[in-house]
DNA sequence: GCATTGACTAGGG
DNA sequence: GCCCTAGCCAATG
């Protein structure tokens, strides 16, 4: 680390790294938790260009339970999804309002 | 500094 | 339930 990223960018990466085992958040929720609840775009851009092996970017789906996308293979991210215990299917998760992580304000 | 793009979301048909 | 449109933020050329 060390890269000075931007100030939104940091705060994203660290709300995402907050998600616990077995839990997703919404793009929109990460926005939210940043201060920014419009910037769900920017949340996608910002793990598209950040994506650190250190952030649990594969529990950050998209609204609806939707898997969204995944930097490489989409195919891993629903795997790893899986592998945490949620049931995904046909792209979405099934039981998403179940394992939604309210992310909190900072 | 403007235009384009992106792992998005909500609404309408 | 799916496709298209409009709107938002940040990064890139």
């Amino acid at each position: 680390m060390g890269k000075k990223r931007s100030d939104f960018a940091s705060q994203v990466l660290t709300i995402v790294r907050r998600i616990p085992y077995g839990r997703v958040a919404t793009y929109g929720d990460v926005a939210a938790a940043a201060r920014r609840p419009l910037a769900h775009r920017a949340v996608g851009n910002i793990m598209r260009t950040c994506h650190d092996t250190s952030v649990p970017c594969h529990r950050v789906i998209a609204a609806e339970g939707k898997l969204g996308g995944y930097a490489g293979d989409l195919q891993r991210k629903r795997s790893l999804l899986m592998g945490e215990g949620l049931a995904v299917s046909a792209g979405k998760v099934r039981n998403f309002a179940e394992v939604r992580w309210k992310a909190k304000k900072n």
